[in-house]
DNA sequence: CCCGCTTTATGATTTAAATCATGGTGGGTG
DNA sequence: CACCCACCATGATTTAAATCATAAAGCGGG
């Protein structure tokens, strides 16, 4: 592990006044009369980033990987991948913050990426992962609005990104990748709102549930997360997390060991995010 | 209210059995062995919808009205037109079902529609409100996917309706129009993931006071909403709402009439999303 | 190999909100 | 007009989950 770490809600959760901890700053802010707690949290430069380490070709491999770009042909891609520069992030590097000015969109080639909110109570939660060949922080670029949320590295992390100004006027040309995006979009939003729903109605149990079938769907059955992840994800506490998935377990719907799940009854999984299991009595 | 046949939305016809109560059918699945209870919800075809009521000239007018259209030119919007046609519905009444399958897709010429999910324990969750000019059923068109939930009209609705494939095709040679709706679509995601993040973190009050914010945004300071839809749009009971709302009222936050909620203090409103109070001790 | 730190684990207590219960109110309708 | 029904209101009780507390198990580094 390198010398920066970044873990945000326990150096969070008793700030009053701004301070430095563990690389962040904790702020505080005066509000109507009221003292709303902010926090902002800087990160530190990866100082060995390289830039331009990727040869233009392996660029345009990496976009004809992923779905967006897929269609395109050899002389679209080059003259994107032209556009194009790459980045790499060491583990827990933030790639942008909420609220910075949208200026590039992202490509994984390498590694993954989660996108996280904090509460007005410092509370991290996780909006969406992604993998290689996904794109991210194009909601902002798209809408020419500030960034919704964080991006930050999990692991090594190596991105392609192209300028805000440059994509649209890349777009205006190619529909069938505008009708990609509308698709990725699309999907993403039907995501969301799937989830809330969950949030609305259901109990944390079933939205365990579902998100370890979520998290499943996408990265096969062993999952590389702690309690702590799955709790931002879930919207709940580690303990709570804790309890379940020793019942999970005791059930023979997972099994784990540190860091990481394994999920071994995909119907059982199910079971628990459709329906109260008090039907059964 | 007339009373007419049903139609059935898909998710009902594998059921196995079911009850009437209180308009509701409580249907029982079989799955895994276990039973499953799902509340879905019939509802009357109004026999009065009449189909071409407005005339080619009138959609064009509606269709330059939205966000997506208006920077077309005469001929395309012409054009569009021609492929349009209109619906009414009567109060109460349902647009699309959850899980139908994505025929058409809509703009709103007059009202408003919202669009519900249920959970699997029956609850209803408002997941938005759409008026004037605006589109839904979107998404699914673009996937290709069934319906990711229901909408229902809230008073009398007239719709304008585009057949997918048609839209599809006419979409391909207008990247402005795509570039309209990534527009879209990403404030919609935004505005999903915020309420997301809302969902995880926040408590029922603060989520209230986000939604009651979220609306006036839309509507202006008079919200003709029941206790019962802004419960069903947070995510909480009834019961809870009215308490809260109560509370709001001796605070002189907002004031209320039978149906009708009066926004008085906006700044009370965002101060209430905002912080817990505990941080004044 | 020990020390410190993160992760996992589990019990006890508290709390926010759901649920249950009951009653008032206003507005439309036969 | 009286009746019903949807809406608003409030109290009492229950419950799911957060919070508080404590500790064991793994793992990594000096």
């Amino acid at each position: 592990m390198h010398d920066t770490d970044f873990r945000v809600p326990s150096a969070i959760r008793e700030m009053r006044m701004g301070y430095f901890k563990g690389g962040f700053v904790v702020c505080c802010n005066t509000y109507y009369n009221r003292i709303i707690t902010l926090h902002l949290i800087y990160h530190a430069i990866n100082p060995y980033r390289r830039y331009s380490e990727l040869k233009s070709d392996e660029k345009a491999a990496v976009l004809e990987r992923s779905f967006i770009f897929s269609g395109l042909d050899d002389e679209d891609l080059s003259a994107l991948s032209g556009l194009c520069i790459d980045k790499s992030f060491i583990p827990g590097e933030f790639i942008f913050w909420d609220e910075d000015p949208p200026e590039w969109f992202y490509i994984i080639a390498e590694g993954q990426v989660k996108v996280v909110k904090h509460s007005s109570s410092g509370k991290e939660f996780i909006i969406a992962f992604f993998g290689i060949g996904e794109v991210f922080g194009e909601v902002a670029v798209f809408e020419n609005n500030p960034y919704p949320a964080s991006a930050q590295a999990v692991g090594e992390v190596r991105v392609i990104g192209i300028r805000r100004q440059d994509f649209s006027t890349f777009l205006a040309s190619r529909p069938q990748v505008a009708l990609r995006i509308i698709n990725v979009l699309g999907g993403r939003l039907r995501n969301a709102q799937d989830r809330l729903r969950d949030f609305a109605g259901e109990r944390v149990e079933q939205r365990l549930a579902g998100v370890l079938l979520m998290l499943s769907n996408k990265l096969g059955s062993t999952l590389p997360f702690t309690r702590q992840e799955i709790a931002d994800m879930v919207g709940t506490t580690t303990e709570t997390v804790i309890r379940l998935m020793s019942i999970f377990r005791e059930r023979g719907v997972i099994r784990s060991t540190r860091g990481k799940i394994i999920i071994q009854d995909r119907k059982k999984l199910k079971l628990l995010r459709e329906g109260p299991p008090e039907i059964l009595h």
